[in-house]
DNA sequence: GATGAATGAGGATTCATTCAT
DNA sequence: AATGAATGAATCCTCATTCAT
């Protein structure tokens, strides 16, 4: 409902009525509207972010991981579309309600990309001379926006299908080779 | 004030305070509290969007003109930061308050990566084998995760500093040459 | 309180403390304020034009039922002093909220003047040419008028008492047997 | 305009603007917005109650009297049908916002009928066992009605052919002779 | 534990009226 | 005399939250 209708469009009594209880019951389980959105977070994603960890240590080298991850993070929100909207709402907005949630997903999120970039300078499949932070941004950005692009898309279409030309767009950059 | 509190945390009368006016008068202007964020999509952020059009045109190379529209991008979201805010905010939404506004920026910029695309391949700097359409969104996410992130960040730094670097990123890659 | 201030002079929030309710209970009984007067409309009022009709049916004659229902009209007017207002300025007004319930009553209380002819000009106390649209005006409109009149008047004085008087009128005129 | 969208309806702004002034041009004519009603029935009814008065004095006999201000009243209300409608929602209102104005014209009116009473009772052609008092509402009653239903009629028609048949019912009533 | 009726603070918006120009 | 921008009080309505049952 805070994916289709946005959060302050969604009242608690839509909410109780979709959930099939009464008002009232929300507040014994949530402590007020907000934390309903927090444990979103809190449960929802975190779950999902974790597969991403795993989809990560199931590969070998630094780029089947970021295959893997990337392919991963477009499936996974290309199938949950409202978490995939959460998420997106969540993550650029100023007054955070989830900040601690939101922060801890960032933090896992670049933990991985770090990760895939050691693992890919070991094997020299990565440059060396990277600004790593910066890397997450660039590849946390990148993925971020091609989802944004789908979401806000008239046209439906496969988003796992970008995976492979986004990261090697990724990898090789833009340019040529004589640059 | 929407930048700093969010658009449903401010109200009509501090909106009206802050200008130092009545709360009817806000009404002479606007058509009502959308129409006052939709305004500022129109006018400020359209602005700043044309002064990068100017920037691009100005450079020779398609890598110089993507070099002056990332530095410009960071310098001027730097430079407002409240801009930089609602452009965030506003750009991953559903419930998108000025969708018109945005779209039409988000064309203005996609136009822009479109014709350094065009240029870079013209002189040999860019490579042909590219999808632009992807190009267009790996470029905006990664400069939008960058400023996202400064946002966000509890240390100030410089903004402006990560231009080169991405730029770098956008160009090379993450991989070594044998990839 | 419509009643005795006018629609537009009530508020809501007078409305729910004379009910000895918060504002917002208002809304649980009441789609909106105009939803009040349509409501009232509907049982109040309806209601006592059904006690019209049982007193038409009860009398023989049709002079006998015209005296019934009139005498019955300025009764119960003169009992629901409030009831009588709204009624008078309900079905006075261009803006009618509750058009569609002072249409079914104006049937209503029209369907019970045709019965009336209808019976009198069959037992032969009722002339048999008549324009019976106009006579249902007629009627109506003299025992209006007698009530608003008595509703804007300074003395207090008895309304039922100028039923029979009335209803003499209605049958014989003001004119004179040579007419 | 207070006739079409009704007086709370109106804005100052919408009635400066139809008269082709600024807002607060209406104030150097005007006291306030009542006023502007309270003006209107101070000349432009009252103008019509005057005409009635003519009418009435240029006939010789008391019913000839009776049927010219009857066809006189529904043929200028049928000139002007925005009058009509200020006229009956003003005389049927509680909170009259013209009381002085609207008790001057049913005087007037009221005085009109008592004079055509008299002359008929002189000349024999109405009844001298009258309440007078009584007789005034019952035939402003009957006019006033049949106008109500013009008004709030969806199909139109000639209101003034209605003036004959209805004095015809005030005179002889609608009983036979028996009665 | 669950309910849902009641609450009342809060907020967007309107509009009669004023007054400096 | 006329203007019309500015005012701010007033009002309808929403909705998160509580609590007696």
């Amino acid at each position: 409902m805070f994916a289709r209708q946005g959060f302050y469009q969604s009242t608690v009594a839509q909410i109780a009525r979709e959930a099939g209880v009464a008002d009232g019951t929300i507040y014994l389980y949530f402590k007020n509207k907000d934390d309903i959105l927090v444990n979103f977070f809190d449960y929802k994603t975190k779950q999902v972010f974790e597969r991403f960890r795993a989809e990560v240590n199931q590969a070998e080298s630094g780029l089947d991981k970021l295959r893997n991850l990337i392919r991963r993070h477009l499936a996974e929100f290309q199938r949950d579309r409202d978490m995939a909207i959460l998420y997106q709402v969540g993550t650029h907005q100023i007054d955070r309600l989830a900040e601690d949630q939101i922060r801890e997903m960032s933090k896992m999120y670049q933990d991985l990309v770090s990760e895939i970039v050691e693992a890919g300078q070991q094997e020299g499949s990565i440059r060396k001379d990277l600004y790593v932070g910066l890397v997450k941004r660039f590849i946390l950005g990148g993925v971020d926006e091609v989802i944004n692009t789908w979401l806000h898309s008239e046209r439906e279409y496969d988003l796992v299908s970008m995976a492979d030309p986004l990261v090697e767009l990724f990898v090789r950059g833009i340019g040529t080779a004589d640059n």
